[in-house]
RNA sequence: GGGCCUGUAGCUCAGGUGGUUAGAGCGCACGCCUGAUAAGCGUGAGGUCCGAGGUUCAACUCCUCGCAGGCCCA
């Protein structure tokens, strides 16, 4: 068999033509239909938006999804990979609205809700080929023939049915929520929206007070930012831990102003100097105290409370007057509170942000945020004798970011889930889920977990599932919630027309009448579109009208993969749903990955111009670079610096080594066959295919443990250090063989490394690998199935791993050695005495220092002994053993291994345990509790150690060896010579050598080596060669040489 | 203000259960090798392991408090 070479054109080429060829040969289908019957390993894919163009984040988190899913498939599962499409939601209207240029909700209802949620649903699918393209470009191996589509008939029929089954066990109900409004626009703003519109501005604070009604005179003194909230006060909120004052002042007598002590210096500052404090009362003792209203201005109704001090823990003292105002309609913290301690609710202000319900006709219609609003107020507080000061306050407040208006917070009438029912249950499931990284799991998702309120699933919008529920007109609490078409059409009278749509506007025409003589109406509101990603395990299967098998046998999942950013998003709504409607997990383990940042850790942005193209970074470097470099410049869970400039950095050395590990093989490996059986092949082999096993089991290991990182890090490992920088290395003459065949059993090693190593690289590079795959093999890796688990090692290899790694280090420690005597590799050596510990010694180590003595090109090697006057024993204790057995005394103890006797240590090494006397007290030391080392004492020898590790050569140069080092020195040369004229490896050649009598006599001596080594197959010394293609001087160690040359037989 | 994460060489990052020599790649300096060669290999310099306390015979590692950066929330 020949082998093709590396291809030449850049990844990006290379990779193309595999796509192409992917899908001439269906190979993905391919993949899917070989598994078919495997056990299921079940993924869901989180569904993008598509109408926002994908960016490098999508190919990190693309590149985790797909790892994973290779991985198992090649292990044989059933992986389902099933594409999907996020299509509602609040980002497709926004796109849709600068389309058209309208400004909000009314320009929407303006335009017509029909014309708009059509060109909500065309643009849906804006960048869709663009994501399709970019996934299959990185190789990410996904089912977009048959999507699932939020928007679809069948895709909301489910979400009804669920929506519908949470109402049937009393998990969906209507109530109220404060949320930030934008009184001009005429809309709730989400919480995005929200951050892209806070502004730092001044505003006026007022600190009034609200008298007690206890006859005492006392008055709280209460400050607010937003006096336009006073006239819907109900409630004045304390502390219960909290030390207020009752402050007297000679110019308001008969006052008492109670406000927290730790502010007496602002009340100091309103009233004055002559501030005296009366006493003290904790804010629990305030609580349930009643208060006359700084404005009456607004009818309360009789059977909530109102006027009342509160106890509240989010009440603070650090600004203010540690009295915190309490209008539930405005506020969140409020409209808790006033859950709490059934507090009236007063919202005297229209959808339009006017004054509207009042008795007072001066503030009737006013905007509630105009300035003019506040000094009416202000105006009459003062009048009241209730106003004590305003303040400039500078904070940043929430402005509306289409129309700039300041936003207020509105308690809205809003239909949720009553997740706070579950939470208990919820983080019962999410114990049982395997987060990667576990701090996401049991942190921040554990967390918000904790703190669950019910979810608000209504929106005031337009292009989103529309909520199933319809309410009576009559009378509100006739609820029904529809949970499928047929029960539409049931309710409705008559079959749902041809061409039935369940979205705003149609589906509001469905009225039926109710049993009480009213008429049933849809709710008008959609559904937040988290829902709709949340249901994609049901509803991509359309469950329950269809495939009810295939969702059973598809949930819940496996493994999802997302950005941390889905902690509110995604991980939530999934588990939600899957806990109120099926009361389990709808996914057993999760990956999240970090965000991507710039190469300066700056957010990418498109304001700042740092967002990199995934394009750009495929068309140069390749996608299993990109994909790669992902994977392993830091863990998958850290945020991720992305330096394209550190992409050749993190993967260069891991490709370069495997594509020329490949080459050098093809140069080589050309027609060998046959595979001797691998006990029998040299140490060298069984070595590294021991090295192979353990990488098989550290990524298998690695990856089924949903580590991503790890395990591409230990494939690189074995590639360029084991593979190619050390098997390679050491083994190149035995590919070498210039007049027959390569060694069949070194062909057959390699040859195995690299079909196993592109294997074990299928998942994170697929590209690649499968070029290389089908190279050696002829066959797509993607269809040849993971490594199997290494059989156990032969007990005869066992000792392989540790003596190989002891001939390394000792190799590189002769290199220090010869590097600090300044001899050069090429000249032999006679001796080298070398220590390792005694572990390490024994048959497999003493078969493998051929290895090291060729390494080093010394003549002989010994193995120093303790009885060696060259070495002296040294005992060094082992702490973590000792310690355990003795605690304080541990260093003491230690200090004793020092004085250990060469008897003893040599006992130790044995396995002996010996024991000696300090103070009278009998230490004893196990074998594990010292480790002997060997120091070199011999003078006049080049020593370089590593702990127990010990290179000593023996400087001397006969000169014997000096001959043999001129000799490769000229060599050395030949071999340089050849390559600068341009002769191919294989060529065989005519060599003069001419020089000094030393020269002419070490070649003489060495002729035979000469010549075999450059492939001479005639040398003359003294003499150049007649019809030399060229003749060249040249200084070998100081000496004038002569070389000549030409082709053999040319 | 709260939660979570991060802080290790000039840069990017590794460093089970605490154990006495803290590693890699890149960069830098020097060298080696020359039949993988517009490759490859090695050696060296370079660290208050963010800071301060504490626990311990022993802390990069555990605890507390800070500082800086990031993310999420309020």
């Amino acid at each position: 068999m020949t082998y093709q070479p590396w291809p030449d054109g850049g990844a990006d080429r290379m990779e193309q033509e595999l796509l192409a060829r992917w899908k001439e040969e269906g190979l993905f289908e391919a993949t899917q239909a070989a598994t078919r019957d495997g056990p299921p390993f079940v993924f869901f894919e989180g569904p993008p938006t598509a109408n926002g163009k994908p960016g490098i984040h999508h190919v990190f988190a693309r590149t985790i999804k797909d790892l994973i899913c290779r991985f198992q498939a090649l292990r044989g599962r059933a992986v389902t990979r099933i594409a999907g499409w996020d299509t509602h939601g609040l980002p497709v209207e926004i796109e849709v609205e600068k389309q058209l240029k309208l400004n909000g909700k009314k320009a929407i209802e303006a335009y017509g809700v029909e014309a708009f949620n059509r060109l909500c649903r065309e643009s849906v699918f804006t960048y869709k080929a663009e994501w399709e393209q970019l996934s299959s470009r990185i190789g990410y191996w996904l089912d977009y023939e048959h999507p699932y589509i939020t928007y679809s008939n069948e895709y909301v029929e489910s979400v009804w049915w669920l929506l519908h089954r949470l109402f049937e066990r009393d998990l969906l109900y209507r109530g109220h929520r404060v949320l930030p409004y934008c009184p001009r626009c005429g809309t709730v703003l989400s919480s995005h929206e929200l951050a892209l519109g806070y502004e730092e501005v001044k505003d006026k604070s007022i600190y009034v007070t609200f008298p007690l009604t206890d006859g005492t005179g006392r008055e709280l003194v209460v400050w607010t930012t937003t006096p336009w909230t006073l006239p819907s006060n109900v409630a004045a909120a304390v502390h219960p831990d909290l030390e207020y004052g009752i402050y007297r002042h000679p110019k308001h007598p008969g006052r008492g102003f109670v406000m927290a002590t730790s502010r007496e210096a602002k009340l100091r500052e309103i009233l004055g100097e002559e501030l005296a404090l009366e006493g003290t009362v904790a804010g629990r003792e305030l609580a349930g105290l009643e208060y006359r209203r700084a404005l009456d201005v607004v009818p309360l109704p009789e059977e909530y409370r109102h006027s009342v001090v509160i106890p509240g823990q989010f009440v603070t003292a650090e600004d203010g007057s540690g009295i915190v105002h309490m209008a539930p309609a405005f506020g969140a913290d409020d409209y808790h509170a006033g859950k709490e301690h059934g507090l009236a609710l007063v919202r005297p202000v229209a959808p339009d942000g006017t004054f509207a319900g009042t008795t007072w006709p001066e503030i009737e219609g006013r905007l509630v945020t105009a300035e003019e609003t506040n000094e009416i107020i202000i105006r009459r507080l003062k009048a009241d004798g209730r106003w004590l000061r305003t303040d400039q306050y500078v904070h940043s407040y929430p402005h509306c970011w289409r129309c700039q208006s300041k936003l207020i917070y509105y308690a809205r009438d809003s239909w949720f889930v009553r997740t706070s029912q579950v939470k208990e249950r919820m983080l019962e499931i999410n114990r049982g889920v395997n987060w990667q990284p576990p701090e996401v799991g049991a942190g921040r998702f554990g967390s918000w977990l904790e703190n669950n309120v019910d979810w608000a699933l209504s929106r005031d919008r337009y292009w989103g599932t529309p909520l199933p529920v319809w309410v009576c007109d009559a009378d509100p609490a006739h609820v029904e919630v529809i949970g499928g078409y047929a029960r539409l059409a049931e309710r409705w009278g008559k079959p749902l027309p041809e061409g039935f749509d369940p979205h705003k506007p149609y589906i509001d025409g469905y009225t039926w009448d109710c049993a009480c003589g009213g008429t049933m109406r849809r709710a008008p509101e959609v559904i937040d579109t988290w829902f709709d990603s949340g249901a994609m395990p049901y509803a991509q299967w359309h469950y329950p009208f269809e495939h009810q098998a295939e969702f059973k046998a598809h949930f819940p999942a496996d493994y999802i993969c997302e950005g941390v950013d889905q902690t509110r998003g995604w991980f939530y709504s999934l588990l939600a749903i899957s806990a109120t409607a099926f009361d389990s997990p709808a996914y057993r383990n999760v990956i999240v990955n970090e965000l991507v940042l710039d190469a300066e850790g700056q957010k990418m942005s498109k304001s700042r111009g740092n967002v990199v193209n995934p394009w750009d970074m495929l068309g140069e470097f390749g996608a299993d670079t990109v994909r790669l470099y992902l994977l392993v410049s830091s863990q998958v869970w850290l945020p991720k610096r992305f330096d394209r400039k550190q992409i050749p950095q993190v993967t260069g050395d891991f490709l370069r080594a495997l594509r020329n590990t490949y080459e050098f093989f093809r140069l080589y490996a050309a027609r060998v066959e046959s595979a001797p059986p691998v006990a029998g092949r040299p140490d060298s082999d069984r070595w590294v295919l021991g090295r192979l096993d353990a990488t098989i089991a550290a990524v298998t290991a690695a990856w089924a443990g949903y580590e991503p990182t790890a395990g591409v890090l230990a494939l690189m490992d074995f590639v360029v250090d084991d593979l190619s920088n050390w098997y390679v290395r050491i083994n190149r003459d035995r590919f070498w063989a210039p007049d027959g065949e390569a060694d069949h059993a070194a062909v057959a090693t390699l040859r195995e490394c690299l079909v196993t190593v592109s294997r074990l690289l299928a998942p994170a590079a697929p590209f690649a690998s499968d070029w290389l795959h089908r190279a050696l093999t002829g066959t797509s890796v993607h269809l040849a199935g993971w490594p199997a688990a290494p059989a156990p090692v032969a007990a005869a290899d066992t000792a392989l791993p540790p003596a190989m790694d002891a001939i390394r280090r000792l190799a590189s420690l002769a290199r220090a050695a010869r590097e600090a005597g300044k001899l050069r590799v090429r000249q032999p050596l006679g001796r080298m005495q070398v220590a390792v510990p005694v572990a390490v010694r024994g048959p497999a180590f003493q078969r493998l220092l051929g290895i090291l003595q060729a390494e080093v090109n010394v003549k002989r090697i010994e193995v120093a002994e303790s009885d060696t006057e060259l070495v002296r024993l040294r005992g060094k204790a082992n702490f973590r053993s000792l310690g355990k057995r003795y605690g304080k005394e541990t260093p003491a103890v230690a200090k004793g291994v020092e004085r250990l006797t060469p008897d003893q240590l040599r006992a130790l090494e044995t396995g002996e345990s010996v024991s000696r006397h300090e103070n009278g007290v009998e230490l004893v030391y196990f074998p594990e509790d010292v480790v002997v080392e060997r120091q070199v004492v011999a003078t006049g020898w080049l020593v370089e150690s590593d702990g127990p590790y010990v290179a000593a050569l023996d400087p001397a140069l006969t000169p014997e060896l000096s001959r043999e080092g001129l000799a490769r020195e000229l060599v050395s040369h030949v071999q340089r010579l050849r390559r600068e004229a341009g002769f191919a490896v294989s060529d065989r050649i005519e060599l003069g050598i001419e020089g000094p009598a030393g020269v002419l006599d070490a070649a003489g001596a060495y002729r035979d080596f000469i010549a075999t080594e450059t492939l001479a197959r005639r040398l003359t010394l003294g003499t150049a060669v007649a019809g030399a293609a060229l003749r060249q001087p040249a200084d070998v160690d100081g000496q004038p040489v002569t070389f000549s040359m030409r082709r053999h037989g040319a």
